[in-house]
DNA sequence: ATTTAAATGAAATAAAACTTTCAAGTGAAA
DNA sequence: TTTCACTTGAAAGTTTTATTTCATTTAAAT
């Protein structure tokens, strides 16, 4: 049989040799790992009813010198195996790197999605739609890697209709842009990773002239999303080489979902508009099929 | 404004007002929450260069009797929205057919993935990464909502110090654009859903000066397909009222993966000569942490 | 029933984790 | 430049946590 060394297998192994007190202790923990990780020995005592000296000896009949030992083995294990970020990074990090592997790519894609799922709120992303629908005209900001994102964003925003600009200039071009924007207005920008030169400007004329910023990013330092009105969270992940745009893609959706369901009729309306004038002008249907209602 | 009485948002909301050693405490929390929940105080204060003093007065300043009553707060805080539990229980709370769903919106970008890996096959992209690599410029077409792929393809390749050119135009000036390309290049072109005037004069035009062309399509219809030399297929599902763009963007990933795993050092050489150059001339790095490696 | 070895908890002891004090340092206002 | 309020770390002091000792209980073996 193989040895395995982590805490878990380590109480299961022991267990049976175990007299009847400490087996509950090891019940107890394999049952609630994740409070355990938190307590001290004393209210482990007063949880269990079993003394502190008990404690202690169970901790030194698996091995170690004493209870914070356990402990920490405990947490290690927690922090491996049980623990969202670590999970995600042990799906990722466990597979071959096969740069062809199609597969692969989207399973860690999928693992990023998925913890994103819990990153995004859902209130944050209310008052991102209300704003949108609310503002005048929405400026959209991008650089570099984000311009793909502002892009779409406008994109599908432009097709309901709304007054959507992408902005995706930097240096001294940023100012001439920024001087026609006003307070009934809505900025969105993209900005991950750290703070830039073009962001601080673009967050500073924003709060000189009152302008609200939906900011989506994925960093959670105060100096960066303390000036925006709304931020969404868009956690990219520990992802090897480079960081993936499935996570802010998806979070573009959320938005653009969010819109048409409050634009309702409207957005359905504007659609079939835009479909009409393809057909009538644009589109050529070799497949003999109709043109078919698409966002 | 709504009082928000977590920790994380008791932070945000003093944050301004803490003394320079003490942002440094709240940076890193806000950053290693699920580090901070089983540290000491005497662990802390080592890993963040900063006294046990400090970090009592840190707790303090945040409205709690000392440290102990902090960390109680940001274990609780790790517990209700941190740990995989928990987060699982939230995301299935919300109600069903949610607009602001943001969970059920990931999931069928999910579903798309999954079944996006069976359609994609692993010949075409190896081919489509050789003949990028071996091509002397690449152009890459997409119009409309496709522009936002080309656009991050285009910024991705540019980063390896390839030569690519984004091309998003209609009409009459794209036969300008096409007037340069020769037989040593590449045309990459996102088209999905059927045909339009300008994909056939595309193809077109890359037949005549025979061209390669690798197209990303969700199309299997054979007049669309047929005149190109490398097809990846992107099946974008039936989603509901739109289409998602999470899908061909994994495709992108998976084309640049290819294109940096065939590069090798190359690759990581081009991308550091740029972190060099932005540690220089354009980021400010107000974390106090030096630029990382990032495609 | 008696013996004996093992297990246990209460209490004493030791070791940490945590808090307060105080003197020195910092930076803005006078 | 000086003042003053504020911030900080070192070190002393306090509280909590963990360990050991030891007397008692338990239970298996005789």
């Amino acid at each position: 049989m193989i040895r395995q060394s982590d805490s878990y297998n380590k109480i299961l192994q022991k267990y049976d040799d175990l007299p009847k007190q400490q087996k509950k202790i090891a019940d107890y923990i394999i049952q609630h790992f994740d409070e355990v990780v938190f307590l001290s020995i004393t209210r482990l005592s007063n949880v269990l009813e079993v003394s502190e000296a008990t404690i202690v000896r169970f901790a030194q009949n698996l091995g170690h010198k004493g209870f914070p030992e356990l402990k920490k083995d405990l947490v290690k294990y927690y922090r491996d195996y049980l623990t969202p970020g670590e999970r995600m990074k042990r799906s990722i990090e466990a597979l071959p790197d096969d740069p062809f592997n199609f597969a692969q790519i989207v399973e860690s894609e999928i693992q990023l999605l998925k913890s994103a799922v819990s990153t995004i709120d859902r209130g944050s992303l209310m008052r991102a739609v209300d704003a949108i629908l609310k503002a005048n005209n929405v400026y959209i900001f991008g650089n570099g890697g984000n311009e793909c994102l502002a892009n779409h964003l406008t994109f599908r925003l432009a097709r309901f209709k709304l007054k959507v600009v992408q902005q995706s200039v930097s240096g001294k071009n940023l100012f001439e842009k920024l001087l026609s924007i006003n307070k009934d207005d809505l900025i969105i920008d993209y900005h991950f990773y750290k703070s830039t030169i073009d962001f601080r400007r673009l967050m500073n004329v924003a709060e000189d002239k009152g302008v609200s910023v939906l900011l989506i990013t994925d960093s959670i330092l105060p100096p960066l999303i303390k000036k925006a009105s709304i931020v969404l969270h868009a956690e990219r992940g520990p992802a090897g080489r480079f960081h993936s745009q499935v996570v802010p893609i998806a979070i573009n959706n959320a938005i653009i979902n969010g819109v048409a369901g409050k634009l309702g009729d409207k957005a359905v309306l504007a659609l079939s508009e835009l479909n009409q004038m393809r057909k009538k002008f644009y589109y050529i249907d070799f497949a003999d099929k109709s043109v078919q209602g698409e966002i």
